[in-house]
DNA sequence: TATTGTTATACTCTATAACTATA
DNA sequence: TATAGTTATAGAGTATAACAATA
């Protein structure tokens, strides 16, 4: 039992939004998602990079390298927008593309020293900024939330054509 | 807190995303956010039209009528891009701009009879791809989900200047 | 034939600056 | 001065078509 959730706390009225939006959870998805994503990139702007270049150096950083076909799938970019991405990684020492053993076609790209320390202040930033977008959530409804889009994601990646 | 991984699912292998990201909230809303925003514009372009004017059409639903400042805040749009989205569903006799009473700064825009037709159809069509999407959850947790995303939202807004 | 990486291109979305007319 | 609407514009995000090298 969380406090104070009376079942309907419909919070303050200033910032109203209409019962039909609200009931919409394709819109509340969007519009979160879309006001985080730009509280993100706005922290971002402080290395002069974008989210998908955050989510490129987070997913080398549990897999050690990938793929750029890898990381366009995970990261959510597309292939054809990711080569600029990593172009621009690479040219600043973050990250290297290395031969792929066994398949020429591929690159490995591979997470650098600089771009792991670098990759350890930009989380640190954004985390921050995380934590106080969800404060007024508790722990265990983030947790909840957590694991609630954690199901939706794979479902709604399965629509990527 | 990195310690809670024991009690989650996370049964999903093939669609693997890595625990990295998973576990950034803010990277789970933008992605699945951006996902539900992708397929809910797919199914808008039997109308040729954009989440925006669907937004900016529902807020009326409800409101009756609205002025564009309060049409951007409520749908989450710029003022600035709002007027070509008011432009377009006006020439389609959607919507109408009317003379705001008591402020010949405003507008007063309104639905329209067609605007109401329209409307009714689009909303059938996006409920039924809303609820493909959301077809791994079950009632009970969709209506978990919606409670936690309406409190995040106007904490979200906050940050809007 | 299918896949990986790539380029070029176009269209949408969002943000910055500045103007007008009203309040 | 402040606000509502507007315009122009530039940047970032995303999508379409096509290609070379390799599997």
């Amino acid at each position: 039992m969380p406090s104070g959730d009376a079942d309907l706390p419909m919070d303050e009225a200033p910032p109203f939004v209409p019962a039909s939006l609200r009931a919409s959870l394709g819109f509340l998805l969007s519009r979160v998602g879309g006001e985080s994503r730009r509280r993100f990139a706005q922290t971002l702007t402080a290395w002069d990079l974008r989210p998908a270049h955050y989510g490129v150096l987070m997913v080398l950083l549990e897999l050690g390298a990938a793929s750029q076909r890898e990381l366009a799938t995970l990261v959510g970019v597309d292939p054809r927008n990711l080569v600029a991405v990593v172009d621009l990684l690479e040219g600043r020492g973050l990250v290297v593309r290395e031969p792929h053993p066994g398949d020429r076609r591929r690159y490995s790209v591979r997470l650098t020293d600089a771009g792991r320390e670098e990759l350890g202040r930009m989380r640190a930033a954004s985390d921050a900024v995380e934590g106080e977008m969800l404060s007024v959530l508790s722990d265990a409804e983030r947790a909840a939330l957590h694991g609630l889009l954690s199901r939706l994601l794979p479902a709604v990646r399965h629509a990527a054509k």
